[in-house]
DNA sequence: AAGTTGCATGTAATCGATTACATAGGGCGG
DNA sequence: CCGCCCTATGTAATCGATTACATGCAACTT
């Protein structure tokens, strides 16, 4: 053994605590570290009696492996990198979720990186990666490291799997984790139109994002399956927050002749718009409906409540996790997933009054 | 489809890529290792035509250290797990986004964990801190690993500093970051009182929080100060979240006798409420006055928009990296660190009509 | 009975940095 | 001119695990 009492555990004497090591628990089980370390990662190719001591001095002392011993050696650090563009927003905090539990389950924890449109962030969690402080990554932010987001520059060269959730990132070849964006979008600009709605206005995400064109895209189709004409001037160009929809909304109000519907790429802009033009004295749904997109917590208490597409966000950041931990554990998961979204009636939209 | 292609460098030649360790640095700058090292940690202890090489050898190769290796022989793992209960949860995300701005800038990572109320993984991430595998923990959830909210149970030994955020930790010795609860709820009843109400409900938090104890006793402070009684039968029990404001407003809406405010202690639960209240044909604030708390980014857009407390939930999760930064750096900080709120008036709380 | 196979285990190399200790050389005081 | 100290640097131990390889032994084959 060590120096008097071996690290000296504290129960009692108050003496230094010292983390118990693999060579202590060897010690103390009587077998070589290399049974102990077997005896944690390949527990059949050791035998019962030398498994139950090692398991029992390892309860005894208390001990824990440590990571960076592990990590080095094995190169492998049980860690994922979650890569997002805006911590703060409830959309992704709940996908966050999703995905903590999953990896949790799966014994890996998660480091995340709030890029906050900084490139130099980007550049950091790149090196990040390279450097091997991670197994692999989750990208919601709708491009490659060291690209920006119309695909342009250099991608940098990231060599651990990655999987991309909620924004596709066109061109790379890695499993995708989505909804279909073009076929919701589609189906509430059917919705609107079916409640006799003829004149709806769209109020945009980002440009080049790639949710925005898949579900601008659906609107449009939506139109045309109900035999509607696409006019570029009810398109309003937003950014997904509220202060967005609050603008949309002072836009809408602005105008002489209104649209009879909304539809807003998501829940804060419709709330923001939804505010502006109650304030302007406009009746939500009377004048005009508004519609969502994501379905966050605050659409089923917002006055009136929005009427919305529901994304299964918890299993989207399920999914993803679990598409990531088949790659990092050397099987194969799907290219593209699509969860399923769901059309939620709520009361800010009303058929068209007579 | 991973070797060959995978893996190998795609500049030039196609050999295999291997990531640049100490030693390619070392030869390529004819230095010894050790240099290499002290160039980046104490570049002031290497003269500066090595420092130079070194740089530059830095650059040709791309060299990251490998962050295992260091915190291996470093002790230091330049990581910090911020624990919080809901991760799900507006009010967290905001001050998770202040963190980790802060400990970016610092050179340190943040690992997340989302307790989810479930003790065991309350044991596991004990067993994170004691592995070694950060190097101090930023606490949101109102008490020490291992131990209850009540302070019952043995906390785990964690050896590393901690801080503790928006919930203090009652007899914890570690530094607090937080508001003062209890006077700005007094604020806020008093408020209230100011306009003229004088039955004034309180929407509470969980019991058994730090934060529900002191804007309990500042809502009583605030009554007496306004020279109000204390009416038990005026406090709905509540725990922050919007379904919690709902059924408080359902049960108000029952009641045969109304209080003319609620003073809810989130906005949430305010949210909530309103929606109830609204639903049932009451109006707000002509009918009922409602206040939230914490100002989360929906409180200016509720209809109607809610008076509530503003938290500084950036400059709070700024404040508590800062915080964990200097005891990790070997500095001293304060033990209690209190950030101002502010009370924002706005729509849902008007004057009692006479 | 000799040879083969396979299991359980131990020995020691290894991962890639940091850092204690050793050493060489230059400047300076006496 | 000698010795001392200080600076810059190199050598090698070290952190604590995993794992390639070696070994001993029992069981089984022929």
């Amino acid at each position: 053994m060590d120096e008097a009492g071996q690290g000296d555990r504290p129960d009692g004497d108050g003496a230094l605590f010292r983390a118990a090591r693999i060579q202590d628990v060897a010690r103390l089980a009587d077998v070589s570290t290399a049974t102990v370390s077997r005896a944690l990662a390949t527990p059949e190719r050791v035998s019962p009696e030398a498994r139950a001591r090692v398991l029992e001095a390892i309860a005894k002392t208390g001990y824990v492996p440590n990571p960076a011993a592990r990590t080095l050696r094995s190169q492998k650090t049980y860690m994922v990198l979650v890569v997002l563009p805006d911590l703060s927003n409830t959309f992704f905090s709940k996908i966050l979720r999703g995905i903590e539990e999953t990896l949790f389950e799966a014994g890996y924890g998660m480091i995340i990186s709030d890029l906050d449109g900084s490139p130099a962030k980007e550049a950091h969690f790149a090196a990040f990666t390279a450097a091997g402080r991670v197994d692999g990554a989750i990208l919601l932010n709708g491009h490659l490291f060291g690209q920006s987001r119309d695909g342009e520059g250099q991608p940098a060269r990231i060599t651990i799997p990655l999987v991309a959730l909620c924004e596709a990132i066109p061109g790379a070849d890695i499993p995708q984790i989505e909804i279909d964006n073009r076929a919701a979008a589609s189906r509430m600009t059917q919705h609107l139109a079916g409640l006799g709605h003829s004149s709806i206005a769209y109020v945009s995400g980002p440009a080049i994002n790639v949710l925005e064109r898949e579900r601008f895209q659906g609107f449009k189709e939506g139109l045309q399956a109900a035999g509607l004409p696409y006019d570029p001037a009810l398109v309003i160009p937003g950014d997904y927050t509220i202060e967005a929809g609050v603008a949309a909304g002072e836009r809408l109000v602005a105008q002489a002749t209104r649209p009879t519907a909304v539809f807003c790429t998501s829940d804060e802009m419709a709330i923001g718009l939804m505010r502006t033009v109650l304030s302007a004295g406009l009746r939500v749904p009377e004048d005009i409906s508004v519609a969502g997109f994501d379905d966050i917590d605050f659409a089923a208490v917002a006055e009136p409540s929005l009427t919305t597409i529901r994304q299964p966000r918890r299993e989207l950041g399920q999914a993803a996790a679990t598409a990531l931990i088949d790659l990092l554990q050397g099987r194969t998961t799907p290219k593209r997933i699509r969860l399923e979204t769901e059309l939620v009636v709520r009361d800010s939209v009303a058929p068209l009054p007579r």
